[in-house]
DNA sequence: CCGTAATTTTGCAGTGAGTGTGATATTCTG
DNA sequence: CAGAATATCACACTCACTGCAAAATTACGG
């Protein structure tokens, strides 16, 4: 048994990552639209039907490792210990998740992708669907957090300024050196807002109480 | 001059009625996806080719009342008194927008909309998209309230915040008689959680400047 | 090493959105 | 009513994406 995957699954992979490789060329080449499904197939040397065996769709190249990140997100939030915030676990995977891109040296594809992604409407749209996933995760998990029903506004509003975080560190990053430590000071600010505004929200519930 | 716009305009602005009524008709009794622009042009009586003279796209048919809105919204953003920001701009804008709907009794369509809209993809896709545009509107303008520069962080996190009670809102509406009432307190709590949240940075920013 | 079953790749035909173009019909202007 | 402006339409086209069945490839038992 030399091999940990069968030769199948090995040249599956190596597909994968063909596909991924040469269409990004091209996006980068000559942009998302100007470029065809027929195009990427050429340069990855498949048929063109064969493409749609690896992804749903031509915006799926771009987000090709969203489900994933989304889903090693998913369990280490829903598995975290007991005495940590929905909050903190997000401010760990962040600073995971930028010292892997660095180290691995994929800063300047993942620039590269941010462009793309923000001036091609058609992937800026699913950009925000998939940022809209976050939100309903960490909704319900701050919702649990805060003792508090999963649509209720406080639950939505800090999930959303979670969110808001994390976009804002995508732009961020391509300004300067930026390494983990920026990102730090990012979501420790925004846990002072989050803090700050859940206590003054607090404060007025218990005023309006005690005058009742 | 007994027409106040040209039999021209009348019977585009027409037409443009017809379409969007019939498109919402067939979107609500066979879902959006299982309708072809063939079956729309069918129902309001014109060619094919004729639906792309009134809309770009067919996800455009549901938001076609949108691009208005938004203007509206900006131009009362950026023409508001000194003295007003940018948040309560927002609230009496969505208080007003409410209130027509409710006169209007326009309710039960908008219902039917959201739901359309939720439970098709590419429908939730251009919805978030759209309300990315509030989002950096706001953004725009928060900063300048609070003087500090557009992109930075707590502008984002505000305007986000702003723009998730927005959405809080649309889903609020169907649960039960709602009025401008529940929308004002609802624009109360997120101001009282935003307002604890700014003071909050602001006085750990001016600790960390006394003790440096 | 070989036959066969499982799986992958591919070609082909088709649907549906959206665009460019030029002809035809309608409305506006003088 | 003639002619300019504009709206509608038919036609042909590109491209994303799907279903299907044949062909190629890989895995496995003997």
């Amino acid at each position: 048994m030399p091999h940990p995957l069968g030769l199948r699954e090995r040249k599956k992979a190596q597909t994968r990552e063909t596909i991924v490789r040469c269409a990004m060329e091209l996006f980068a080449e000559r942009g998302f639209d100007a470029t065809t499904i027929a195009d990427i197939a050429e340069a990855a040397d498949i048929a063109p039907r064969t493409f749609f065996g690896y992804f749903p769709s031509k915006e799926a190249v771009v987000f090709h490792d969203f489900e994933e990140m989304f889903a090693d997100f998913e369990t280490r939030l829903r598995s975290r210990p007991k005495d940590q915030t929905a909050f903190e676990a997000l401010r760990t995977w962040i600073v995971e998740m930028i010292t892997r891109v660095e180290e691995n040296g994929e800063t300047a594809m993942e620039d590269q992708r941010r462009c793309l992604i923000h001036d091609t409407p058609s992937l800026d749209a699913h950009e925000r669907a998939n940022m809209g996933r976050f939100h309903e995760l960490l909704t319900e998990c701050v919702a649990a957090d805060l003792d508090v029903p999963a649509d209720s506004l406080r639950a939505n509003m800090v999930a959303a300024a979670a969110v808001a975080a994390l976009e804002s560190l995508r732009e961020l990053k391509d300004d300067d050196t930026s390494g983990p430590e920026q990102a730090i000071a990012v979501m420790d600010e925004v846990l002072v807002f989050l803090v700050g505004g859940l206590d003054a929200l607090r404060a007025t519930s218990e005023a309006g109480a005690a005058s009742d």
